[in-house]
DNA sequence: CCAGTATCCTGCAGGC
DNA sequence: TGCCTGCAGGATACTG
């Protein structure tokens, strides 16, 4: 093991208001995997704070202490914190600014920390959360759990593209919110939507029936892509960030639209836009997106 | 069916 | 300088 293992969403989203969608949160699962499974939970720690998902500590405590991590899954923007033999999980979304970090257990507590999980190697699982937004929680049933039952289309399965245009295809919303909405496809949020769609230079305004199911599934083919491409970056950002002394070098901006309004559009040079829909900001270009 | 708004929450930026 | 306001948006609930 290394000495210090630092696990988060990453940086490079920072100056745009950064969020973790599926990208960051499939980033954030890879190192999980890496870092906590098999090591015996030692101690269970919760702070007093409400987040989302209401917690009960002595519950968290008791199922987790004696017990290790077999497995962690992600669907969607949740993360599935298996035990061995066991059809209970803990539940955990990111919301807006959650974190999951695994730091030396002499490091000390950052504030907006939550949940401190202590596992045998000297090493600390915490859940770190500034708005709380989201909610690290024990789940007795995951596979029942509602929030999960509604998810809509794995963005990086097989035949995602295919199912995706017959889904828009009868729909009204405009497809920006189409895209965003869960029960349609798991995982993509307000940054990616915006990014799919100018990679497919798909106007966001227009409505999803509208579209030729040709150009749909041009938008499905950039979202997988988008998302992929973001799943990469992501990787090599957190590698950055786990050395705590290593500068950022080598990162390559990701986001095309997304915070850049006002500049040109690399693709044709317009100045590119930000709207608001559904009460959330979009960016695009209104010369190459149509 | 869809748009819009409010709710939760904190940090930060801009205006005066 | 400091206060106020608005904005950031994931999920959900609610109204029109």
């Amino acid at each position: 093991m290394g000495s210090l293992a630092v696990i988060g969403w990453p940086h490079f989203l920072e100056d745009g208001g950064g969020v973790p969608e599926l990208p960051e949160v499939e980033s954030v699962r890879r190192l999980l995997v890496g870092a906590v499974l098999n090591r015996p939970i030692l101690e269970v720690h919760c702070g007093a704070q409400q987040l989302r998902r209401a917690l009960d500590p002595d519950r968290l405590r008791t199922e987790l202490v004696g017990a290790r991590f077999a497995a962690v899954d992600r669907e969607a923007k949740y993360l599935l914190m298996r035990l061995e033999g066991r059809d209970g999980a803990v539940l955990v979304h990111l919301g807006m600014t959650g974190r999951l970090l695994v730091v030396e257990r002499e490091r000390p507590t950052q504030p907006h920390t939550h949940i401190v999980v202590g596992l045998e190697g000297g090493v600390d699982l915490r859940y770190v959360d500034v708005r709380r937004f989201g909610f690290f929680c024990w789940s007795d049933t995951p596979a029942a759990e509602p929030s999960l039952l509604k998810l809509g289309l794995d963005p990086l399965a097989d035949g995602f593209e295919d199912r995706f245009v017959l889904q828009a295809r009868s729909r009204g919303v405009s497809i920006k919110s189409l895209l965003m909405d869960q029960g349609v496809i798991g995982g993509v949020g307000n940054i990616y939507a915006s990014e799919a769609l100018w990679r497919s230079r798909v106007d966001p305004r227009r409505r999803a029936g509208q579209l030729s199911a040709r150009r749909l599934k041009s938008l499905a083919e950039a979202v997988r892509a988008v998302l992929l491409a973001a799943i990469e970056g992501g990787g090599s950002t957190i590698k950055d960030f786990v050395l705590p002394d290593g500068d950022s070098g080598g990162f390559v901006k990701l986001l095309k639209v997304y915070g850049h309004a006002g500049e040109p559009c690399v693709r044709c040079g317009e100045l590119l836009r930000k709207i608001r829909q559904a009460g959330r900001s979009t960016f695009y270009c209104s010369k190459c997106q149509r």
